[in-house]
DNA sequence: TCTGGGGTCCTAGGACCC
DNA sequence: TCTGGGGTCCTAGGACCC
């Protein structure tokens, strides 16, 4: 039986901004998302309060005033930057780290040595090197690894389901919609079947299971059953779709701040279609409005000849969005999304070209340069400065600590 | 009145994850 | 008045084919 370890950071927004800010730990901190909407990290503190993962801020704004809660716009590139950093410590203990989200990871441990203390061993590695707490579940099969690392949180940062009779115990005390993969429609067709426990789902008939959930759900009591079933591995699958969006700073009816988003959105899709070494062949554009309270959208995709150029995708996009424009609506949203994703080889063509290819190119991996190297936007293909009615509004972002000189932290 | 059986491919939508 | 952004996989149903 190989031992799987899930690492995962705790609170990982609210953490990455307490490694700069010691002033926040033990204080109530929230994370916002974009347009300061959401609260999309908690610290312990804040979840005493009852703030709940995902709601409106709007809705907690009071009940974070009074009770002097801190409140901070998300700072992506920062949290990438350390997401990295915890997991190169993570390399140095297991060979196959499957990166599983930006805050969460898979390892297999080698079946030497007592697992129990491999597992402090890193936790206590990561924060020394990081300043990241983390927690570490020890399973049979990710589900379980998963589910050890959620009750690790309150039993000290590391718990192990590797042992039949802790997992019968665990089993019967979680709720099913605790499990990962089960979430309200699931656990609602689960308990039509008498099934509340996770104990009640693992033991159902594999039969009803994939009736019920479909392949998924069989696959998922089997892993509660300590049968490992899901795959692991460290090599990332290629990726499927690229997607650029954002929720407007306010309301734009203008087809001209429209086009202008959609240049912009299509203009990052591409670069980050680049960076991974991708063309893609297919274009859709969405946007999202309210209509009598109710929250509408519209979508349409066109195929491409495969491509990773700024420009074609550009003018992609606009024509798509102008052709889902309705004049009189007031727009909150739009996005682009790549799609049928292939490997760009450099095409044959390359070789014979006159020369404008080639420069076109040159600018492009220029432009791509810069912002890597000073953040996402620093530069960008012309138009979609302008017109910019639809840009976001975070007004409490931290510094970029860790990835722009000009916010590095000063020692006095 | 009787009206096959088996494939493939594609897409939209559902459900879920962090 | 104010509700994120970026992903994945699976399934059902339609179009089409022999």
């Amino acid at each position: 039986m190989s031992v799987l370890a899930l690492v995962d950071c705790n609170n990982f927004f609210v953490s990455c901004e307490r490694v700069f800010r010691p002033g926040l730990e033990r204080r109530p901190v929230v994370v916002l998302s974009s347009n300061d909407g959401c609260v999309i990290s908690r610290s312990e503190e804040a979840k005493a309060l009852g703030i709940g993962m995902g709601v409106p801020f709007f809705e907690v704004r009071a009940l974070c005033v009074e009770n002097r809660v801190e409140a901070i716009s998300a700072n992506h590139e920062l949290y990438a930057d350390l997401s990295r950093r915890v997991a190169a410590v993570l390399r140095r203990h297991a060979p196959d780290v499957e990166g599983y989200s930006i805050d969460e990871s898979f390892l297999t441990f080698p079946p030497d040595g007592d697992p129990l203390a491999r597992a402090r061993a890193l936790r206590a590695e990561v924060a020394r090197w990081t300043g990241v707490p983390v927690s570490v579940g020890l399973g049979p099969s990710k589900a379980l690894a998963k589910l050890a690392s959620d009750k690790a949180k309150k039993a000290g940062g590391v718990l192990s389901l590797l042992e039949a009779g802790a997992r019968e115990r665990v089993l019967a005390a979680t709720p099913v919609e605790q499990v990962w993969g089960i979430a309200r429609r699931s656990a609602e067709r689960l308990a039509a079947h008498g099934a509340r426990t996770a104990a009640d789902f693992a033991a159902l008939d594999d039969a009803l299971l994939r009736k019920t959930l479909g392949v998924g759900g069989l696959r998922l009591a089997q892993e509660l059953r300590g049968l490992s079933v899901l795959a692991h591995s460290s090599v990332a699958p290629p990726r499927q779709s690229v997607t650029v969006s954002r929720s407007f700073g306010r309301a734009v009816g203008a087809l001209g701040s429209l086009e202008s988003a959609a240049a912009a959105f299509a203009a990052r899709a591409a670069e980050r279609a680049r960076r991974h070494g991708l063309r893609a062949g297919a274009l859709s554009v969405f946007v999202g409005w309210r209509e009598d309270g109710r929250v509408l959208s519209d979508a349409l995709s066109e195929r491409l000849p495969p491509t990773d150029r700024t420009p074609d995708l550009v003018r992609a996009a606009k024509a798509l969005i102008g052709r889902l424009f309705v004049e009189g609506r007031s727009y909150r949203k739009a996005g682009v999304v790549l799609g049928a994703l292939e490997a760009a080889e450099t095409p044959q063509a390359e070789l014979f070209d006159d020369g404008a290819e080639r420069r076109a190119r040159r600018l492009e991996k220029t432009v791509d340069g810069l912002n890597a190297a000073l953040g996402p936007g620093t530069l960008s293909f012309g138009g979609d400065r302008l017109a910019r009615a639809w840009a976001p509004r975070s007004e409490r972002r931290s510094p970029c600590w860790t990835t722009r000189w000009e916010d590095l932290p000063r020692v006095r």
